[in-house]
DNA sequence: CTTGACCCTCCCATGATAGGAAGGTTAAAG
DNA sequence: CTTTAACCTTCCTATCATGGGAGGGTCAAG
């Protein structure tokens, strides 16, 4: 399989494909004679999970962990389950931080007329000392 | 006031204000004859109010915005309005998308006993083709 | 044998921020 | 007056994940 189908069947690009490779994240690949990297469906596999993974918010460094922890048939599950537990935390951290901006927007939109007299009080919440 | 005056009372760094200044954010500032910048409380301002809109996310594109908004006398409230809100859909958006990434890795991390055994859901649930 | 769709490597860009090197300036303290 | 420490300057580099493009080689079908 050359890296082009790889990429369709895994939906990550041939760019980072390539990169995960220069980063080590996954194995170099053999090559053809004339160069071209040849893949095998258990690459399409990992690739997948990959992705997966980073659909779910997970840096590379800590899919990293994950997927040594995917090849390795001796660790325990509860290695894994810190890894998540930890990112739950950590996305709850940053949802929690989203949620005060848009709700202190949300105060200053609603008491800003919007309508064409140059008065906002959206521009005096953001001038305000904090 | 040095550059590192305002820095400190407009929780922008040095670094940073350099930065605004050569993207052009904020205007150019004068110079001592040494070469030292020199700013005034208006800078100051200016600065706390760029930091506090990057504090409720909005990206310095946005605040390139807001800052023309706000130096305009003439503008109408809607248009702040209608940034802000954009805005807040945009948060919206984002806290949906790690909301659900919470929601999935909470799902996965549950059904994990989490013990010394192999076998575990999280990853079997990365693994599941999406 | 040409054409078009692949593949290769290498460099550059993004957005926001930080670190550091190498060197000039200022103010206070000896 | 000189030393010293804390400032300031510019310029280069890095981060993280991703994408764009140049310039060139390869392969299969028409």
């Amino acid at each position: 399989m050359n890296i082009g189908e790889v990429a369709k069947s895994s939906s990550v690009s041939t760019k980072m494909i390539r990169h995960y490779e220069s980063i080590g994240l996954i194995r170099t690949s053999p090559r053809t004679l004339s160069g071209y990297r040849q893949y095998h469906d258990r690459d399409v596999h990992l690739l997948r999970f990959i992705r997966r993974a980073r659909d779910l918010g997970f840096s590379l460094e800590q899919i990293r962990q994950l997927v040594s922890l995917w090849d390795d048939p001796e660790r325990a599950s509860a290695d894994v389950k810190r890894l998540a537990q930890s990112h739950i935390a950590d996305l709850d951290q940053r949802i929690a931080a989203l949620t005060d901006m848009r709700d202190t927007l949300v105060t200053l939109a609603t008491s800003c007329q919007g309508d064409h007299r140059p008065d906002c009080p959206i521009l005096h919440g953001l001038a305000a000392a904090s």
